[in-house]
DNA sequence: CGGGATCCTCCCTGATACTG
DNA sequence: CAGTATCAGGGAGGATCCCG
């Protein structure tokens, strides 16, 4: 890599993926992973596939039509699949694709973060808090 | 409501944060981490600190309001503090705790997943729309 | 059981203007 | 420069009803 002229590395960076732009789809699709059904969703389908209604049970306070609009979004971006079986009732299952299973441990980690990391982060709002009482 | 026994809370007070509870703070705290703007400011804050102004134009298409916000919030949160230095004009500059440093490899994690991966979201959702064309 | 369709309500968000 | 204040609109999201 020590001939790289300056003109090359400039095409690199005008053509790669830059998420900071407004315009470019890696940040609207950092957009929608940001979404907060978009993470509790993919980690519920950590170990192995769901069905609708156990999704909806293991992520408490979801509404049914937020459920589905999430589930729709994973399954067209590629990262679950929809399984529908033929019976009565009919049963569906979702389950991560390859993809997403490669997005998972990133999405776990910031589930884990979350939950070892909330008494700092609490402890810190009530310093925050404190302090803004003094100041008016 | 129902009785709630001093067993029962103490097996709730025992058992660890989950976020999968819409009650519990972590499940809160994993929401706002799931804000679009969140990721993309404290990845902006990566390599040390930078003012205002910087911020606003590393993230494009932020309105001064929503970084204002956002930038509050993680204030408050203890993951990045606000540092105002007295000259003319003002100069205002924003860097990250340690504890918004634990976190700050598992957002850039996300957004690189995001920059690296759109090819394949998008090549799924040309599959999944042409699918679709044919079902209705 | 697993949704689709509808209605309705905030709040998120984007301009715009003003201040210290 | 780094915000605060205010207003308006639009869409996200909840509740409800219904169907295959």
């Amino acid at each position: 890599m020590a001939t790289v002229t300056a003109a090359e590395r400039r095409a690199e960076a005008k053509r790669a993926y830059d998420a900071y732009v407004a315009a470019c789809p890696s940040r609207k699709l950092l957009d929608t992973l940001s979404d907060k059904w978009v993470s509790l969703v993919l980690n519920a389908l950590a170990d192995g596939s769901k069905r609708y209604s156990d999704l909806a049970r293991t992520i408490a306070g979801v509404s049914q039509k937020m459920l589905t609009q999430t589930l729709r979004g994973l399954e067209r971006d590629g990262l679950v699949t929809r399984t529908v079986t033929a019976a009565v009732p009919v049963r569906v299952d979702y389950r991560l694709t390859s993809l997403g299973e490669s997005l998972l441990p990133l999405m776990a980690a910031i589930k884990q973060w979350a939950e070892s990391h909330i008494d700092d982060v609490e402890a810190a709002r009530l310093r925050y808090d404190a302090d803004s009482e003094n100041s008016p």
